[in-house]
DNA sequence: ACCTGAACACCGTTCAAGT
DNA sequence: ACCTGAACACCGTTCAAGT
């Protein structure tokens, strides 16, 4: 079947659930998440916001589609390495950056079928461990931590950035949480006074990795 | 001086940021987080919607007061242990369950000084890698794994809980997410055959030890 | 089958007015 | 200083009516 595009540009092609998600996550992305409703979604798509609800079952979904859309980019940037090790860690770290650059991306990721790029993300850690040789018996355990933390992690981070009108200085915040820690009483808080030296201008980047080598270096040790 | 209460039961004592905060938690935990509006949290403290407001600066504040109240007594069920590794998994658990009982508590958690519990856990967890004999050079990054692989994934446990209807069976949903993973192609996704065996009936607080325990274990090894 | 947009049943937050 | 509650400016979602 032959299918010719119209020559004049048309003002927009049919609604689909792909084009609603698009327009979702540019939404999310430019002017944060409390900027997306149907309303604003509907305008922007040159259509009514009820019918979005003939793609998208709710709100709720349409945030867990336009998750798993992002997990599917970050996905496509990893190439194929061949130490499982690596492989790991450049998944962690992909799923990292760009829950950092989509704040927004968090908690609404589930196990649910649905996530098909989600699956794949959790297919791919499963495989690489499978290739490092962990054994059976350890090997779901191993799959979880590593999934949860990656997930849960990056999650928890993004939340942070959250929390945070836009236009923060990461370094003024952190100098604050340091300031306040150092204000603790030093007998009752003696590590958070420590910490606080280290807090202004370390990498979130390459902590997250440091706890993912944590759990990878944990793997070659028999479990006490 | 001395302070009588009165004789009569008094309807309500003056509202107070605690007082808001315990209905707040009894909202929550009984109806939801849907159920927790600033007229319902007024109604049950018997009193306008914007008196709320003379207390606590908004929802998130709100919320985030409620999450930490929650981490508290979380803390208050540990005890001293001699042992600095399994402090650090009654910590972890202590928190693992609350986060259970509390699908709510979650993303609401940072580390604003206000929240003095959240702090009160940050200290115990390093005070216990400090304990644990972990070097300086070390000791950052492998606190900032265990604090957030705790929250992190405990959090992202509860998030699971919460996208579930409250009635939902435990094991029928990880039945059919494991029917899911079966219908996948078995040559692209092998492990999450695999997976779909361990998924029914699995136990997800010992996982989330088994990977506490990983990163433990990752403390004893010289990093890579 | 798919889209429209008014209508419904709510929200968080503010603020003049009270005590 | 603290509380009241109406008012404002929104929401997500539904649904009769259209094409």
């Amino acid at each position: 079947m032959t299918r010719i595009t119209p020559a004049s540009d048309r003002r927009s092609d049919a609604l689909s659930r792909d084009r609603i998600v698009d327009a979702a996550i540019e939404i999310l992305d430019t002017q944060g998440e409390r900027a997306l409703t149907f309303r604003a979604l509907a305008t922007r798509l040159s259509t009514g916001a009820g019918a979005i609800y003939w793609h998208i079952a709710d709100k709720e979904a349409l945030l867990a589609a336009a998750s798993d859309r992002i997990v599917g980019l970050a996905l496509a940037r990893v190439g194929t390495m061949p130490d499982p090790r690596d492989a790991i860690r450049a998944h962690a770290l992909a799923l990292f950056d760009a829950f950092e650059a989509h704040a927004w991306v968090g908690t609404s990721l589930s196990l649910d079928p649905l996530q098909t790029e989600m699956v794949r993300f959790l297919e791919r850690i499963g495989g690489s461990l499978v290739a490092l040789g962990v054994p059976l018996a350890q090997r779901f355990d191993a799959w979880s931590a590593c999934v949860n933390y990656i997930l849960g992690v990056a999650g928890q981070s993004a939340a942070h950035a959250r929390h945070q009108p836009p236009d923060a200085n990461r370094d003024a915040t952190l100098r604050a949480v340091a300031e306040s820690w150092n204000q603790l009483d030093p007998s009752t808080y003696p590590f958070l006074h420590e910490a606080a030296a280290y807090l202004p201008g370390h990498d979130d980047r390459l902590q997250f990795l440091a706890g993912i080598n944590l759990i990878l270096a944990g793997l070659n040790q028999t479990p006490s």
